[in-house]
RNA sequence: GCACCCGUAGCUCAGCUGGAUAGAGCAUCAGCUUGCGGAGCUGGGGGUCGCAGGUUCAAAUCCUGCCGGGUGCACCA
């Protein structure tokens, strides 16, 4: 049990006693007060007033004159119908020490202990680019694996691929038609890919009657024969290349990678076996799942013409997913453009009896001030663009600073803050809303970002090594601050902030936390002298310090941010 | 037409399982480096929480309706 958890319990215990006559109120009756001065926690008589029929303030005056110091509680008031609690300087010191103990499982639970939770994301396409809004895709599902894990979930994840869409017929059809026998080096492979594309959605649109010739392909390659399914293959080992190099640049994990080309087969089975059993019926010369029922319209899987449509190769992922490790827990972090999909998805894996809790984490998609990206038209912000701007950019702010350092450090370096910049940003917006990406934006490093998170950190790092020798204690006696006191308050709210996260999938609440954390400690920073002071307040204020380093590791890692000594 | 999401300061967003004076970043103005790194800190100005009803002791938060924006809704993924 973490300290705050002890300390909620023990001022239940007080309250139970005080009211007396049954009351037994929970841990989520507390609230938080609105000003750090007013106390660390409240309980807010409203519930208890109206149950006596009585004043509120007058319960909590009462309450609290009948409540005194105890262990973790320093102080207890009544302001308005509130009463507030004070934490003592043991439970500072209990905070600290927890904190120096568990070191990087601090905040970690066991809720998911025994549950197994797949998480499919990172579902890139083939024959396409990797641009900024596959980006939010990444980074979230990344980080719910990591906050997953920290509580204890057997955790696989996995991406979908979509290798045999109606984009890849496009490209190859094009590929086949005006490039045939072109030579691509290496390293104009994707570019190549790309024009491809935009040239093939061109000349479509130009020339209808081109339609029916990519249909054609599409179904020569599902059903692997003819001449393109060599360009497809020579073009897909292009772009699964690129997708490997994408992955490990950004770290992601994956358990294995699915491919839709391979689930044809298995789509077929199923879908055999869902007419026999009336559950997929023919309609106007195509095969679809009514779902009126469930107001959700008609999931259409297969096509007149015989090919299959994505909704159709999701079912079959579904089941082999299931064959292949049966989590108890599925969730797909999709756009939420697809929610409508995903739904019937859902409501058709219902029909089939398919029995396993099933979420869909959906988030906006990222937009340009301009207009919707879509590789269709090229309009597109690519991550190796957004990257490499990102990396110049801190670069420059890294030559200003350290006119000493040579090259590689300050490549490194700048690395580090662009990846972070990138990430922070990404993660720090709540899923509902889109992120209306703003290159000024995307490239400042202050304020609410991912460099002022890496900053604090390198100025901890900065008064260890100037503090050289000395020890830092692990003791609140003597921090009586009130900055102080709310370092220890926010530090002591980490594992509820974590562990709220992994059960809402509220990831930016994480963002949100590292960032007021950051905010408290650098204003004490400017306030309060640290290597300055006395030695026996110094070492326990090295010691706080210490705790905050520690707390701001273990959130960037989850967030997937690599901090910095120095920068 | 139906469904889902959004509508809070000039801009981008927190806060939304109802509760104490509505917060942050950016921008703007005024300050802070003879004190541990100014990618920082302090302070000021700036808000009918889209509008209208309702529920409640209490609504930015819940319900209903409307307005505005976005997205999706049978052969795309």
């Amino acid at each position: 049990m973490y300290p705050i958890q002890k300390a909620k319990q023990q001022i239940l215990q007080e309250l139970k006693k005080a009211v007396g006559g049954g009351f037994s109120p929970s841990i989520d009756d507390f609230a938080l007060p609105p000003d750090p001065s007013l106390g660390d926690v409240a309980f807010p008589c409203f519930t208890l007033a109206k149950n006596l029929k009585r004043n509120p303030n007058e319960i909590a005056t009462e309450i609290a004159a009948k409540i005194g110091p105890k262990e973790f509680i320093a102080d207890v008031r009544a302001i308005g119908p509130y009463v507030n609690f004070v934490f003592s300087s043991e439970f500072g010191t209990s905070i600290l020490s927890d904190i120096s103990e568990r070191e990087e499982t601090y905040g970690r639970s066991n809720v998911g202990e025994n549950k197994r939770v797949m998480i499919e994301y990172a579902n890139l396409n083939t024959h396409k680019d990797v641009h900024i809004g596959h980006l939010r895709n990444l980074f979230l599902g990344q980080m719910l694996i990591s906050v997953l894990e920290a509580n204890g979930y057997d955790v696989i994840p996995v991406a979908y691929i979509n290798d045999l869409g109606a984009h890849v017929a496009k490209s190859v059809w094009a590929i086949s038609k005006f490039h045939k026998d072109e030579e691509v080096s290496k390293e104009n492979q994707i570019d190549f890919l790309r024009e491809v594309y935009v040239e093939a959605t061109k000349a479509v649109e130009e020339n209808p009657a081109y339609k029916e010739e990519v249909a054609a392909v599409f179904r020569n390659l599902e059903e692997q024969r003819g001449d393109e399914v060599k360009i497809w293959k020579k073009t897909w080992q292009w772009s699964v290349d690129f997708l490997e190099e994408v992955y490990t640049e950004l770290n992601i994990k994956l358990e294995k990678w699915y491919f839709e080309s391979d689930l044809i087969g298995k789509t077929r089975k199923i879908i055999d076996d869902l007419i026999k059993k009336g559950i997929v019926i023919q309609s106007e010369g195509a095969w679809i799942v009514d779902l009126e029922e469930e107001k959700l319209g008609v999931n259409l899987l297969v096509k007149s013409d015989g090919t299959l449509l994505y909704n159709a190769k999701d079912l079959g992922l579904a089941l082999k997913k299931e064959e292949d490790y049966h989590p108890t827990r599925s969730i797909y972090v999709v756009d939420a453009r697809q929610s409508h999909a995903i739904q019937q998805l859902f409501a058709t894996l219902a029909r089939m009896k398919f029995e396993r809790e099933l979420y869909h984490l959906a988030y906006e998609f990222v937009t340009l001030s301009d207009g919707v990206m879509a590789s269709r038209t090229g309009n597109v912000i690519r991550y190796e663009t957004f990257r490499d701007r990102l990396i110049t950019q801190a670069q420059k702010a890294t030559k200003e600073r350290h006119s000493d350092w040579d090259e590689k450090q300050i490549e490194s370096t700048s690395r580090l803050i662009a990846f972070a910049a990138m990430r922070f940003g990404m993660l720090k917006q709540d899923v509902e809303k889109k992120i209306i990406f703003d290159f000024n934006e995307a490239l400042s490093f202050e304020g609410f970002s991912g460099p002022y998170l890496l900053y604090s950190f390198a100025r901890i790092q900065n008064l260890f090594n100037k503090a050289g020798k000395v020890k830092p204690i692990l003791d609140a006696q003597s921090l009586n601050h009130p900055l102080e006191h709310q370092l220890i308050t926010q530090l002591a709210r980490y594992p509820e902030v974590l562990f709220e996260i992994s059960q809402t999938y509220q990831l930016n609440q994480l963002a949100r936390y590292l960032f007021d954390l950051c905010q408290v400690f650098s204003h004490y920073y400017n306030e309060v002298p640290i290597l300055k002071s006395e030695k026996s307040v110094q070492t326990s204020r090295l010691g706080l310090i210490q705790s905050v380093e520690q707390v701001l590791k273990n959130g960037l890692w989850l967030m997937g941010i690599e901090p910095i000594d120095e920068m």
